[in-house]
DNA sequence: CTGAAAGCGCTTACAG
DNA sequence: CTGAAAGCGCTTACAG
């Protein structure tokens, strides 16, 4: 900084620095001749507060709680991988991290998950959310406790967080379809959702219909089967598929349970269908080099996290907000893979 | 933080704080028994520096500078660009940036330029280099007046330096062939290149090479026009390879000059060929956008400021490093471009 | 070689 | 409604 500190604005406003503090940070109990004063001097001075020393002097510290849904799910296993490691460099910086594991997908448990964080004063929390009405109750009282919260990967209701951190689920639809209409061009792509309920599936589904009839109209697009992310599922679908050899030129899962698709490819001696999916994860990312895969269409959850911790911080400081240029889906092939920096043992089974 | 502070520590070690401040920051003249005291001291309490406190004793700033090549290649006006703003978002933290714009891949202008910046002290310096053993010298000067560097986008001699940020070239290349792979299939290349002496073009054309022909040997490489990163002369060249129709299936463009490719392309009325470029930039994203090429390998300039930020900062602290994956080209379709965030006319011209 | 003390820019009781 | 003062965890002269 080295501009103007409080006390030069004291000085300027004729006023001792104790009042100064009053207004800059809105304590109330100030005349208003005072607060003119103050303000005055703050613009003409340019003064603005040096947060460092005012974290430091009410010894502040950051509790933060990550809600994950918890659960076999190998992406939501590299996003708390992603927060620990996070948080450990951050522990220098005074941020701590509660990682709260929820039943994926349910309502309830997520509804009765925020109304008890209000007993934990955290200062801020992000938290995998759904876009259901009976969030908004808890998620005000959290917030009128003056905790922040911001949604990641997937949304809450809009109202009540502050911001999302995550991809838009259409894009990454399209995206998916694009290249899929690249590596393929013609034929039938027999798509795998998990459910349809689940909004982020069913937009990236919409999405890459949309592309697929507008730009590559030699390709269709079987209704997708249902696996409910369940590889087996996917593992028996996915055979059946590869029968009709001739027919069905593509795949594209739209959900988790990648390890069944896989599985079926591999123990499949035709040729495959061109593959894409989502998330890498130690298993597509082994298929990928294996060639058993195409693409992997990654929302990089190490970004995610990152600007989750950036974004709290900052909300929590009540300072200007970082510059967040949107986040897009990232494209993977063999050749751009980054280091692998999980022991896949310590990976759970699916996707 | 609230761990135990350095007064705890000298209580601890029965020395004054001034001493154990002495052997915690090694300012030298301290007895070794008392070095040795506080050493224990400091393990078995596991004191840990606060480093925002010891920056507001010391009134520290931070004086960063960025060595970027001028001239009207629009990669670097982004580059650029996000410099500006992120310094503009940190000069809160009292971080103050100057931008030195020098003529591109002269190593004198490097050597000289690098040898004129020990009299300015800054903290840091971050560097768009040259691997030549003439910067040595003046690099050596610089480390050795405690300036923390990094080699930015394109590396510097690797001693000389504190750390690269940018992506490796022939990942780029590879993936571009990936792509070209998926999408074209069979037929002809053509590849143009600024300059083979320029190494990141040299090392992209070698792995593209690499895996056109381990994994697509129905393709052939023809050898690259050379083009100085001149639109002129990639036009000229794209317009006579767009004759031999039949043959030429696939455009690479391992170089800058864009422009010339995509006006080329856009004024002739044929099939054209499937074409990959580098560089997200004004007139790449139009052409993705326009149909006018089919995929971008960008190596995300925002995301390599950001780190030369965050990177030169944690070392001119001597702070522990955060978490820095590999950085990895990222793949553009036109589905999954991220909002443009500048003006397009303050864009120069080429590339 | 060692220690006491002022000061960095703020916040927070506490006394008027 | 206003101000003087201690303290956050450090660094930096300064005196011994």
């Amino acid at each position: 900084m080295s501009g103007p500190t409080l006390s030069d604005v004291a000085h300027a406003a004729g006023v001792s620095y104790a009042t100064a503090d009053r207004v800059v940070n809105k304590r109330g109990n100030v005349a208003q001749k005072s607060i003119d004063k103050v303000r005055d001097a703050v613009a003409t001075l340019g003064y603005v507060r040096n947060v460092a020393a005012a974290n430091l002097s009410r010894k502040q510290v950051y509790r933060l709680a990550f809600l994950i849904p918890t659960g076999s799910n190998a992406f939501f296993f590299r996003v708390r991988e992603h927060i620990m490691q996070t948080a450990r460099h951050l522990r220098v910086d005074s941020v701590t991290v509660d990682i709260v594991d929820l039943p994926a997908f349910s309502v309830d448990a997520l509804h009765s998950c925020i109304g008890q964080l209000t007993s934990f004063d955290f200062d801020g929390v992000a938290i995998v959310g759904l876009e259901n009405a009976k969030l908004e109750q808890p998620l005000a009282d959290l917030q009128a406790r003056g905790v922040e919260v911001v949604g990641l990967v997937s949304d809450l209701p809009n109202a009540f967080r502050s911001a999302y951190i995550g991809i838009d689920n259409k894009v990454a639809g399209r995206t998916a379809a694009r290249m899929t209409g690249l590596g393929s061009g013609s034929g039938e792509i027999q798509t795998f959702v998990g459910s349809l309920d689940a909004r982020d599936h069913a937009e990236r589904l919409q999405g890459f219909r949309e592309v697929i009839a507008a730009d590559y109209p030699q390709m269709t697009v079987l209704d997708p089967v249902l696996t409910k992310d369940d590889p087996a599922v996917l593992r028996s679908a996915a055979r059946r598929a590869l029968q009709k050899e001739q027919t069905v030129s593509a795949f594209y899962n739209v959900g988790a349970g990648n390890v069944g698709l896989i599985d079926a490819i591999r123990e499949t001696y035709v040729n495959r269908p061109f593959c894409v999916v989502h998330e890498l994860v130690t298993h597509s990312r082994q298929a990928l080099i294996d060639n058993h895969i195409d693409l992997v269409i990654d929302q990089r959850p190490d970004v995610e996290v990152n600007r989750a911790f950036a974004l709290l911080r900052a909300l929590i400081d009540e300072r200007e907000l970082p510059p967040m240029p949107d986040l897009m889906p990232t494209i993977y092939v063999r050749d751009n893979l980054p280091a692998n920096t999980f022991k896949p043992a310590m990976e759970t089974q699916t996707t």
